[in-house]
RNA sequence: GGGCGUUUAGCUCAGCUGGUUCAGAGCAUCUGCCUUACAAGCAGAGGGUCGGCGGUUCGAAUCCGUCAACGCCCACCA
């Protein structure tokens, strides 16, 4: 043991431990007689690399399924990852385009296969990169979103809502993003500032009789230099002009009276549209006028269906114009904007521009403003799901830590709105719904598992004999988080084998660890397709991660470059030292300001921990009988470290898991390692006995036990040489210790000897006193304090003595209400001793004068209870005694 | 516009149901040490009127009100 290294080395450890793992199936789990603990990871997207949030994701994770392994339960964490529809098929898209090949230009089955070639090139790359980080997955159940008992779940439950009538196909405006051309939810769409222009607008009257102003004289009219009559429009879409069909005010408005029953003007496509009153149109905004465009616009698609308005499509698929566009037609919509703006400008019919800030509806895929577009998709009413799924969380049922966000869970439930689940793309589970004409012409639909059954119900239904090939499937897929939802199942095969072994056993799951981004998206969803298909939980728990920042708080991301690589940091600092740095910045709730020093400060603890093996190890063992210290050392140490193990499994249960490495942390480097250690230590080049060194394996054991979930690796390779192990044998399903009997006493004299320790070690600094030379202590009191060779030994003293008389020359330090001389041959700096006792003596005085001023108050001592007056009374006590002290002892002084 | 949250040492945070864990931790800083495990370390030390103001109370970092700053979520007036 001697050769070990003085530094550890995470590189000649890692690997060779997770090989082991591996190797011995080691994170296998199956059902069985244990009580289970599951985690199911949120499935990373398939081609995705691994990124800071990962890192702490996983992390988390890693450590809650080890704890429970250790802790016996049968700890369970499956791994998979997401298809990721949208995204994935965006980089394949890129991809293509790179290489001169448009989508387009494609066919479905030719497109998929890129799809798939890209998703073997690049899937899993980030599962082989959680590796790296020692998670402690079962590698044998790797599932993804679109294998196939995933896509046939999917499938099924798609056809199973339909049947229940919670899925729907309906006409409605939804959020298009033009690049990918597919609908995407609410969800997806992100809005930002933009600094933006209000274009105003001349919209003529029609057949204009050019009368006089009548009404009122609030009314605004404006009139060219023919004195043609016009209203004004402020709009901030000028290019959507052409699918004007009317123009609305508040039928309250003053200014706008006289337009009421008038017909306008289109301005530049001179079609001629109403005038129609609705109160939605805010009198203040703009100039009171609002241009309808039910085709582009929520509200004005509400305000076409109120008002039976004409629905003019102005767009292709990609937001370009289409045929209605004119002139215009087949430029792209921004495009269009500035020069529709120009050519309002030529012909005089733009009153002016204001700069304007508004935000904008973006697409959280591709980044393009999304546009609002009136088209057929399919839907799950909502209404029913969030029924089921409110109350369980509210009720704590399901816990959100932090709590916090069962207000946003229940906000977000209350105004729910249907999800649109139809995407336009090709990557992703394909729609089950079949399409064929009917015997009148019309286009009809069946929804069947697959296509055979499809054209057994569409000949039940038509009554015709349709072959195969008039029905036609669905062109579009389902959003990605139409199979996410039903992860924490389809995990288990629960949808297309309910109530099979592994499903009953695994589910509900123990705790999801995932981010808040992902509350409405996944969460949520997850928890109504638990209660839909299983009548349970999906999970216990659910841990929200922060986001992670850098040190100055900014969002790591590609563009500002601030996110380091995770695999670069575990290549420097080892993945138990990155862990570590993770956890120290993450306390629960929070987002965590990321700092690469904390992995420094993580590999510095490893190479502490490592050092205290070497030295424990180190140590020439002997037959002999073993010292008093080291038998106080050791009850001492047993409570100390009870003590941690119940605060940490406080810790624990609270998720608090930032706090509970912390303790870990002080417990080994500061109780083991400068207390324990050195109270234990036999003197140089002598050996240790055996009885006292088998006791110090044993800690050394626990402590690697405890700190084995936050850092896997170190703990291992410490383990295995610690003693014998066999083959196999891992610290993985080493029992977590646990707390034997706590002994306060001993704890509290140990914390009054590490004072008085501490206040000799304070005396040697200041006099410049090398630890070498022994000291003697005298104590003013009636007896020696406990733990007498604990203090003698770490303090190096070579006597402890009880005296009468403070000696005035000596150093002085007080613990409690004790005092403590250490007599000194050279003598002491007499005024720098006095300014110190000055000053202390300030404070007590001033302290003791708050006490007293609340004792003297009658009220506290009348409504205060009993124990705190007696505390304040205690606080009296010893004050008056530190005073009388330090008195006697500067008058010592000046002698 | 609506909601939620935050504000405590230079930095990141802990302080639950008011009073001996009440002003704390880690990091950073300063001082002294290459002491026979570790200088990636050890031993000491300094540092905050707990965002402002007002209130309740014998007593407030803690409860209430109010203001301010910051953050997040939801909505989306063209």
């Amino acid at each position: 043991m001697e050769q070990l290294p003085t530094k550890y080395n995470p590189a000649d450890v890692e690997d060779k431990w997770y090989a082991y793992w591996m190797e011995h199936d080691l994170f296998k789990s199956v059902p069985d007689a244990r009580e289970p603990y599951t985690i199911v990871i949120p499935p990373p997207n398939v081609t995705g690399i691994l990124h800071m949030g990962h890192m702490l994701n996983n992390t988390i994770q890693d450590i809650l399924v080890r704890r429970a392994r250790m802790e016996g339960k049968n700890a369970l964490w499956a791994p998979g990852t997401d298809h990721a529809s949208i995204a994935t098929e965006t980089k394949v898209i890129a991809k293509l385009a790179a290489e001169g090949i448009k989508k387009t230009d494609l066919t479905r089955e030719e497109f998929l296969k890129h799809a798939w070639e890209w998703t073997h090139k690049h899937g899993g790359i980030i599962l082989q990169q959680l590796r790296k980080l020692g998670a402690s997955c079962d590698w044998s159940r790797t599932a993804f979103t679109m294998d196939e008992k995933r896509s046939e779940s999917v499938i099924k439950v798609f056809c199973d809502l339909y049947r229940k009538g919670l899925i729907y196909r309906g006409l409605r405006m939804v959020n298009w993003d033009p690049q990918n051309r597919t609908a995407i939810s609410d969800d997806e769409v992100f809005y930002v500032d933009e600094q933006s222009k209000l274009y105003y607008l001349k919209y003529y009257v029609a057949d204009d009789d050019m009368s006089g102003e009548t009404g009122s004289e609030e009314e605004v009219v404006h009139r060219d230099a023919d004195g043609r009559r016009y209203a004004v429009v402020a709009t901030t879409r000028p290019e959507t002009i052409m699918g004007d069909t009317a123009m609305c005010i508040n039928p309250k408005d003053p200014k706008n009276q006289w337009l009421k029953g008038k017909k306008v003007i289109v301005p530049l496509v001179d079609r001629v549209i109403p005038v129609i009153e609705d109160r939605y149109v805010e009198i203040e905004f703009g100039t009171g006028c609002l241009k309808v465009t039910p085709a582009h616009d929520k509200n004005d698609n509400m305000l076409g269906k109120t008002h039976n308005l004409e629905t003019i499509d102005i767009f292709n698929e990609d937001g370009t114009l289409n045929e209605f566009g004119g002139k215009y037609c087949g430029m792209d919509r921004f495009e269009v904007r500035d020069q529709i703006a120009k050519d309002l400008e030529a012909a005089g019919l733009m009153e002016k521009v204001e700069d304007y800030a508004n935000k904008v509806g973006m697409s959280e895929r591709t980044k393009v403003p999304i546009e609002p577009r009136l088209s057929l998709q399919w839907f799950i009413n909502m209404k029913h799901f969030a029924e089921i799924s409110l109350a369980p969380v509210m009720e704590d049922v399901i816990s959100f830590v932090p709590e916090k966000y069962k207000t946003t869970y229940r906000i977000w439930l209350e105004n729910i709105q249907d999800w649109c689940i139809s995407r336009q793309l090709w990557w992703g589970h394909r729609i089950p719904a079949y399409y064929y004409n009917a015997a009148d012409g019309s286009e009809k639909f069946v929804v069947a598992e697959n296509a055979e059954k499809a054209l057994e119900m569409a000949r039940g239904e038509s009554g015709l004999d349709l072959a195969a090939a008039d029905l036609r499937q669905d062109e579009g897929a389902l959003d990605t988080w139409f199979s996410s939802w039903l992860w924490p199942i389809t995990m288990f095969d629960g949808i297309n084998n309910p109530g099979n072994e592994e499903i009953n056993y695994y589910y509900p799951t123990s705790t999801l660890v995932t981010g808040p981004d992902i509350i409405f998206f996944w969460v949520a969803r997850m928890i109504m397709a638990g209660y839909e298909y299983i009548g349970k939980r999906p999970f216990s728990n659910v841990y929200f991660t922060g986001i992670v920042r850098d040190k100055i708080g900014r969002k790591m991301s590609k563009q500002l470059g601030n996110s380091p690589d995770p695999l670069e940091l575990i290549a420097t600092y080892g993945a138990d030292g990155v862990r570590m740095g993770m956890m120290l910045a993450a306390p629960a709730g929070n987002d965590i300001m990321f700092d690469e020093k904390l992995c420094e400060q993580g590999w510095n603890f490893c190479n502490k921990i490592w050092n205290a093996f070497r030295l424990v190890k180190g140590w020439e063992v002997a037959d002999k009988p073993q010292p008093e210290t080291a038998a106080v050392a050791d009850r001492w140490f047993r409570a100390k470290l009870s003590e941690t193990i119940v605060e940490i499994n406080d810790l624990f249960s609270k998720f608090r898991i930032s706090e509970a490495l912390m303790a870990v942390f002080k417990l080994f480097r500061d109780e083991f390692s400068s207390w324990y250690l050195e109270m234990i230590k036999p003197a140089y080049g002598e050996a240790i006995d055996k009885t006292t060194y088998g006791q110090a394996l044993g800690f050394f054991d626990s402590l690697l036990r405890l700190l084995h979930p936050f850092m896997p690796f170190i703990t291992e390779e410490l383990w295995q040489h610690l003693v014998e192990r066999c083959p196999g044998e891992s610290i993985m399903y080493a029992p977590m210790p646990e707390a034997v009997s706590e002994n306060d006493e001993i704890l509290a004299q140990m914390e009054r000897a590490k004072e008085i320790i501490a206040g000799v070690r304070a005396v040697r600094a200041s006099k410049n006193i090398p630890p070498k030379q022994s000291l003697t202590l005298c104590v003013v009191a009636d007896n020696v304090p406990a733990l007498e060779g604990i203090i003698a030994k770490l303090a190096n003293l070579e006597s402890i003595e009880v005296v009468n008389e403070k000696d005035p020359a000596a150093a002085q330090f007080m613990v409690g209400t004790t005092e403590f001389n250490v007599p000194l041959t050279a003598s002491i700096d007499v005024d720098a001793e006095k300014a110190r006792l000055e000053k202390e003596l300030d404070y007590l005085r001033g302290f003791l004068a708050s006490v007293m001023k609340k004792l003297g108050n009658e009220r506290f001592v009348g409504n205060a209870p009993a124990a705190v007056v007696d505390a304040e009374r205690r606080k009296q006590a010893d004050a008056e005694s530190k005073i009388k002290t330090i008195e006697e002892t500067l008058a010592a002084l000046k002698q």
